[in-house]
DNA sequence: TCAAAAGTGTTCGTGCTACACCCATGC
DNA sequence: GCATGGGTGTAGCACGAACACTTTTGA
């Protein structure tokens, strides 16, 4: 596979006509294991060999920016069918050793039972990471899961985004340690039951989550669609 | 003056390597003569002569977006020493008919005492427009300053941007003023200067503005630093 | 019967909303 | 002295924060 060989002769190829070039990256959050957990691809290619980074790549001219999001993460890490929105441009002149090269940021939230990685030729690895714990990143992949991080924690309060982290039916404990693990904070029970029954997003389920203790009512998102609404 | 000409060859290249392009355009906002207004220039080569839109133009590889929308703006408006952010980055693959490019928006507030229009030899005209009457914009940028309009809206809420848009010392009514302008909604007076007040982010001057009225107190922001604080 | 998580109300203080009149000045 | 915008306070209500015990189940 000679992939990167030709990203970096295409690179090369453009300094030549002096301008930018365009690549999306996508910061894949998800709950699991009572951590919040960040999908990170170890790279193979010089000059970034062993470093770890953010899922993405160059944006092709017959295509968006949310198609190349699709295209790259399905090929790269096997998943589809999840939720994004766009987070930053990054745009620094050295941010890729290998040339000018400006990155669309995404934001994206995958609940668990989406999460069904393939591994790559073209990767060395592919790992779920608890975000407290990430490894060095290449390239502004640092800054730029912090902007996600802010980003998160910003949304969760003010949309139901956070649908997109939880399985289709969920405990009220389950959607709160959600909100704690994002937030970093413990929350009041009470208070936060109040506060996410009125919103009217969720609907009650007639199912129960049967562990081993006393059952707990199985609860959905009324709407699938991202909205507006304030929460916290 | 063969810039344009040069940006479709270069473009024309470039498709040749099948990959997208950058450029910035920014949303300048400014408040005058009681009404929200927004830069615009109307262009003059082919395909797009007579028609207006939000001026930029595309990124050089030695230059960071930020710096990219200072440069544009300077050669194209005369403009400098203005407050921006940036906004979203705008992909579909038909949004400029001569070729791949990908636009990274940015939001910018003019007070009108930094006003000084330069025109350019590369434009036909340079003009504010009531954002209540602009007429038909090139390209995508219909939806450039939809989104630009939504997005300050929310800002003047949660943060000090419209400092930009005001001089350096204002009274509290012309501040009430540009938020009525920007949110589209009268604002009762008593309860606004409650709570800009509480905020902090003003400090009263020794000086009053004297007008044929009674004189009012002249305000000026503590901070010319953005920063988050709650204020509608 | 014990361990573990589910579930439930009230009090208090803060902050938002609605609302009307007097003040200072120039003409 | 009058026209014009500048400037001020209060009462009622809704919402957020703090806080502890009972219930249900499996082992």
């Amino acid at each position: 596979m000679s992939y990167n060989l030709k990203i970096m002769r295409t690179i090369k190829a453009l300094q030549k006509f002096q301008h930018a070039i365009v690549a999306v990256d996508t910061v894949i959050f998800c709950v699991a294991e009572n951590k919040l957990k960040i999908l990170l691809i170890e790279m193979k290619r010089a000059p970034y060999t062993g470093k770890w980074a953010i899922p993405g790549g160059l944006v092709m001219p017959d295509e968006s920016l949310e198609e190349s999001v699709v295209r790259h993460l399905k090929t790269k890490t096997g998943l589809s069918g999840f939720y994004f929105e766009q987070l930053h441009a990054f745009g620094k002149v050295d941010r890729d050793y290998r040339g000018r090269v400006v990155s669309v940021a995404f934001l994206s939230l995958l609940s668990s039972d989406q999460v069904n990685l393939k591994t790559s030729a073209d990767y060395a690895d592919i790992k779920w990471f608890d975000v407290n714990r990430v490894p060095k990143l290449a390239y502004d992949h640092k800054e730029i899961l912090a902007t996600a991080l802010l980003r998160l924690r910003a949304r969760i309060g003010h949309t139901n985004v956070i649908g997109g982290l939880l399985p289709d039916k969920f405990t009220l404990s389950e959607l709160q340690q959600a909100y704690e693990l994002i937030l970093g904070k413990t929350l009041d029970k009470r208070n936060f039951r109040k506060k996410i029954l009125a919103t009217k997003m969720l609907v009650e389920t007639k199912e129960k989550f049967i562990g081993s203790f006393r059952p707990a009512v199985l609860y959905k998102f009324k709407d699938k669609k991202i909205k507006e609404v304030n929460i916290l």
